[in-house]
DNA sequence: CGAGCGGTTTAAAGCGCTTTAAGTTACGAT
DNA sequence: ATCGTAACTTAAAGCGCTTTAAACCGCTCG
């Protein structure tokens, strides 16, 4: 039963410290200007009062409103580790964030309005969908971050994980375990998967393992990389690389989620991993921490992802940077059970610990 | 570049209709009172400045903001799913929805206290963790609804499905497959599992096998699940039932994740599921949806439960209730291919499909 | 001794919209 | 014609805070 208890309001504060509003607001804000006797008297008055400044109001006579607007996935546990992150990262720096999650009914340029309405003062998009063309647009108006993702539209700031460095890692990981026959699981059609996929081929190519490559058809969820499974075990394999019939002996997988519906696939089949296969996920997520899962993969290290994001923004509107940047950060690789040396047929429970 | 366009205002479009701004206003939102001929010319100007009301200042001054606010836990597909259907709900009924996610660094607390800077009408806690004394506090000046679980706070509304009654319809199809020993997997400390639990043990006294009532720690993981699989194979199991040894031929689990974690664990130790074992998740998660799982699972039918939440706090915001509802609906049993009559050693990959 | 000066303080003008109360108009009723 | 009234329309007063420009207050300086 709310009883609307007249939740103070500046001049209140001001007049039980004895003071004009303005001198108050000053010394909420910790703006330099009222002296030492007036600061004291006002946040007295404040904590007695209980005093918290009404948001709307502010934003309104002032002309930021310090928001940052974010969109995102609510189904992705990725982008829900970012989004802490960010948060982290934001309140570092007075920055509140706003969320606009995206759903079935709600695309990205509804939750993009919607971001706007708070009259965010950028926009933060967690690996957006939007044409180029239509980020570069969005970025005529508004300070836009696109994380995660590469962009090549005019005007919005970029900050993305080197994937290609990050499969690469993968696959050297495995080289270094005894692997020559490594197998790429893709991911859904997009700029990211076509990075990853370039990781791996580039990756097989310095290692002089060129003729082995082998890319079957993915996806990003555990389905695809069933899927894949299967497509390992085909005959088509065989044609990649003709004459010879072989198997692969590990897999890196598009991501994390894939990686686990190809482990599901591969032990209900009998394959024992890592003893038969090794196989490495991308994203470092939570499931793939989990003891049961203990899943090798890519860190796209999400908190470094978060600050430089953050960064961005504020870069732009404090410190007044026009011109667009892209940060490329350096993903690592999270050695856990599911990667072992090629040929080593006991399955290692526990696997590598990562440090 | 954002070059502030000097977004139009009310005053603009209200000159350029040649009207006042009150008319302006009255029009775009709905509001009876202005004629034909205003509301056209209202409209026109408006739609050829590309007008959009600034809600900030639109909030100020009217006294309602109109804005849910939501808790959630943004690690949780389940509450991913809820918040989708709130989304759609709230607008429904024209309202807004501001997500405040709980992270490591943010708890309960200071994610409300955020949603109360942002002046909003009514707060939406998904799977509330604060004691109930705490919740109650809140509801004395808020208005409050506890989503997903019991709460005996005075003056919270309350939207929850009958946990109890779900993993009654689980435990039901099992018995009705021909199963008799039917365990279940606990999960965390905490009134859901506590419902949940109580609903285990009296399906089975209903179906007169409370001697056979199995127990085993669990939790709200996968992890969780996977120990919890071990636990069913140990000897304790027979002391539970002294004098006969008998494995369980179906298991309910706390939720799908825990679920998850066990069915991996049994098939990797060689059980077959549903061949040897049946298993019953809960919260029909996407994950159970998945062709590759495929997890017969309960339901608690989120978007119910979204609409009825919204509901709630519209009914209170806009008619007047005082008097705090707890609404409880009936979830749903969703057969997938983890569950088989007993003794049917063929494993049914594609499973029973739900309709 | 008055002008000049930092350091403080504050009156008052908004921010962009809503809303109330007062003002118009047009018209049928008296 | 006069008045009441219904149907619109609008001037103006805020919403609660920020901010600008002016006012104040000792004091030092020429």
């Amino acid at each position: 039963m709310p009883s609307r208890p007249a939740r103070p309001r500046l001049e209140d504060v001001a007049s039980r410290a004895g003071v004009s509003t303005a001198s108050a607001s000053l010394v909420l804000r910790g703006r330099p200007g009222p002296g030492a006797a007036t600061r004291e008297a006002v946040l007295d008055a404040a904590r007695e009062l209980g005093y918290r400044a009404d948001r709307t109001a502010s934003l309104l006579a002032r002309r930021r409103t310090q928001l940052l607007g974010v969109t995102m996935d609510v189904s992705s546990t990725f982008h829900g580790e970012l989004l802490e992150d960010l948060q982290a990262a934001a309140d570092d720096r007075g920055y509140d964030i706003v969320v606009s999650p995206l759903t079935r009914t709600r695309d990205e340029r509804r939750a993009v309005e919607s971001l706007l309405d708070f009259r965010c003062e950028a926009l933060l998009l967690l690996g957006p969908r939007l044409p180029d063309a239509d980020l570069a647009a969005l970025a005529e108006e508004h300070h836009v971050v696109a994380i995660g993702r590469r962009a090549q539209a005019a005007g919005v700031d970029v900050v993305r994980a080197a994937d290609d460095v990050g499969v690469g890692l993968a696959v050297e990981h495995l080289f270094g375990l005894g692997h020559r026959h490594i197998a790429f699981v893709d991911g859904p059609r997009g700029p990211i998967a076509t990075l990853r996929r370039q990781g791996y081929r580039r990756a097989l190519k310095r290692l002089g393992l060129a003729d082995g490559t082998v890319v079957v058809d993915g996806g990003g969820d555990e389905e695809s990389g069933a899927r894949a499974a299967a497509a390992l075990h085909l005959p088509q394999l065989s044609k990649e690389a003709p004459g010879r019939v072989r198997m692969p002996s590990a897999v890196v997988a598009f991501n994390d989620r894939a990686a686990l519906g190809l482990l599901d696939r591969l032990r209900r089949d009998g394959v024992d991993v890592p003893g038969d296969v090794s196989v490495v996920g991308y994203d470092d997520s939570l499931i793939a921490r989990l003891a049961t899962v203990d899943l090798t993969s890519v860190s796209q290290i999400p908190q470094a992802m978060a600050t430089a994001a953050v960064e961005a923004a504020t870069q732009r509107l404090d410190a007044g940077r026009t011109e667009p940047v892209e940060l490329v950060l350096e993903p690592q690789l999270v050695v856990r059970g599911t990667t072992a040396p090629r040929g080593d047929t006991t399955t290692r429970r526990g696997g590598i610990r990562e440090p």
